[in-house]
DNA sequence: GAATGGAAATGAAAGCATTTATGGACAAAG
DNA sequence: CTTTGTCCATAAATGCTTTCATTTCCATTC
């Protein structure tokens, strides 16, 4: 079944088919029915392939991130597909590991894809060596790229971003003030938001006159027994906190899981501030202070301003939103 | 730059070049090199929209489950994208919620986008009343419809999902064997495979002849203080309970909270097991027994299934794998 | 060495199902 | 009688795939 088809028993041209299928002006009221009717009567749906082609578009954006099963992406694209559906956009997921290469390889499919827009979901997109975001700005070249969670000042490129740094230094500095001095840093990331978040953390510290002490975990994202492992040996080697800042919650809960395993208790002997304020922040017994950087609000920011682009062709660069200090049982008053 | 400037540069004609782009054969190697270096030298890319409407394919698979970000159903599409993607397939993601409505209208969006095939990734798809899955025989009249988790006896419906029953048939049985009489079983939805669970825990506990004890849980997916809570309140009630099998892993982990609430020793004086062996068994101190339903093998499974339907028109219709008892922490020696 | 057959290489043209620009017909208004 | 505006049809444009017919080339055969 055809516009063809649909116009021949209509007895219109397929162009008035076409008017009426897209409500154009300039159709009688008395056609519009009666063309409605044969389209009702044959269940006809016009070819999505031929209304690209003619379009040229099929109203999809590309969603991409490193890893669609890690708890805060799949949060973020959670909130992203449903409000771009409320737009009447499809979303493409692509997942481009953390290789530059695949990266540049999965950019390269959704852009033959002949997507609308294309949404990098985390930050560890933004490279700190200026010239190796180049495969960003080349996507840019042909359609609007969001960043969500990096920032990048380029043409056709915008940002969306909660303000780790200040977040973190925020936090850290009540930590501090409620008395605990020696605070350490638990990371895992070097992307673009984990540094801000690490530099809030460092400044604050600093601004205290304290001591930083930092512990980089290098294994995957999920290892949370590992994590746990790794502050063990910390105390093994002698090195004492009763403050712990986590630059996500999965890192607090090993933290959480640490305190338990050596009888620490939490948080009259450890404080722990975890971030996301994800599900996970609710996993453990307390349950963990952590930092909202307001996800669902930063998507759907970020979903307005592709809007915004894809029609005026214009929209606010970059924003920026603040974080949020959740406090729960694995902090005395702050 | 269309496929006719190629030609044109090329000195061949445009059916030339589409056989070069197609890897046909029957194409001299010399004309070969002649064209791909114009392509080359031009950066051509062949416009997906009139691909499209020329094969009547854009290779993607359309995923639909409930809500992306829970836990199990992220990681489901994360392995499924991945092996669709190495197959040259899209994923078009879309969000049902957990209305019938809801469903049948994401249904028909991905549908009206002309989607090779489609999976949807959790057991929650098929209803009790049969009556009630026809918005999955009407997809599937279109295109192939793949079911994660979820069994339909129908034309162009496939089916792939963990034996749920045996599974906690078998840890019920190992629980009881051990020694522990007294066994809550914990869960929070009726979906396919829900039943199937509760199911096996009841044939198991009948089977010794023990006496049932079932809590329900009605509130969100990741209310886990509200679990939390509804357990405490048992107790307050006075049920007595020394192992408890719960149906997903968040229900076993408001277990474990509720257990270190009130100072019950895990595994000692409670047992739990949970089911998903997802990340958040490694949450909770101790850790979490769980059954392993083994989703990247389903997944797997599914993709290779779908890739046979698409290529063949023929696949296995109906795939059950069997689930594994992981041993951690919260149980004593099974 | 010419003729023949068959396979390989190529081109022309017909789809594919839309959108949209152009312009014609007709009615109402001036 | 001309102008204006509404409604609609014709036709062009979109950019590819694919069938079918034609040409070219090479290996046989006599």
């Amino acid at each position: 079944m055809t516009i063809y088809d649909i116009s021949e028993k209509a007895g219109v041209s397929i162009a008035t088919v076409s008017r009426v299928l897209n409500g154009s002006a300039n159709v009688s009221e008395e056609t519009r029915q009666r063309v409605l009717s044969v389209i009702e009567k044959y269940e006809y749906t016009p070819n999505a392939f031929a209304r690209g082609l003619g379009l040229n578009t099929m109203r999809t954006i590309g969603i991409m991130c490193a890893d669609s099963s890690d708890l805060y992406l799949a949060k973020a694209i959670y909130y992203l597909e449903q409000q771009l559906r409320e737009n009447g956009y499809h979303c493409i997921l692509c997942c481009s590991g953390y290789e530059l290469n695949t990266r540049r390889e999965s950019l390269d499919l959704l852009l033959q894809q002949k997507v609308d827009g294309i949404i990098l979901v985390g930050s560890n997109y933004i490279y700190e060596q200026e010239s190796q975001n180049k495969y960003i700005l080349d996507a840019a070249l042909t359609t609007p790229v969001m960043l969500l969670n990096g920032a990048l000042e380029a043409p056709n490129v915008y940002s969306i971003l909660c303000d780790d740094y200040t977040s973190v230094q925020e936090a850290t500095g009540r930590m501090i003030t409620s008395g605990i001095h020696d605070i350490l840093y638990f990371y895992n990331s070097n992307s673009y938001s984990g540094k801000k978040k690490r530099s809030g953390y460092l400044n604050a510290m600093k601004a205290h006159g304290l001591e930083p002490m930092q512990e980089y975990f290098s294994g995957t994202h999920e290892d949370i027994s590992g994590m746990t492992e790794q502050l063990l040996k910390l105390h093994q080697r002698g090195q004492v906190f009763h403050g712990l800042i986590a630059a996500d919650d999965m890192l607090a809960l090993a933290a959480v899981k640490y305190a338990q395993t050596l009888g620490i208790r939490v948080p009259d002997e450890l404080s722990v501030i975890g971030y996301n304020n994800s599900i996970l922040a609710q996993c453990s017994y307390p349950e963990l202070t952590s930092i909202d950087n307001k996800l669902e609000a930063l998507c759907q920011h970020l979903t307005d301003t592709l809007m915004d682009v894809l029609t005026d062709n214009y929209g606010i660069k970059n924003t920026m939103f603040s974080g949020d200090l959740i406090l729960r049982g694995t902090t005395k008053a702050l």
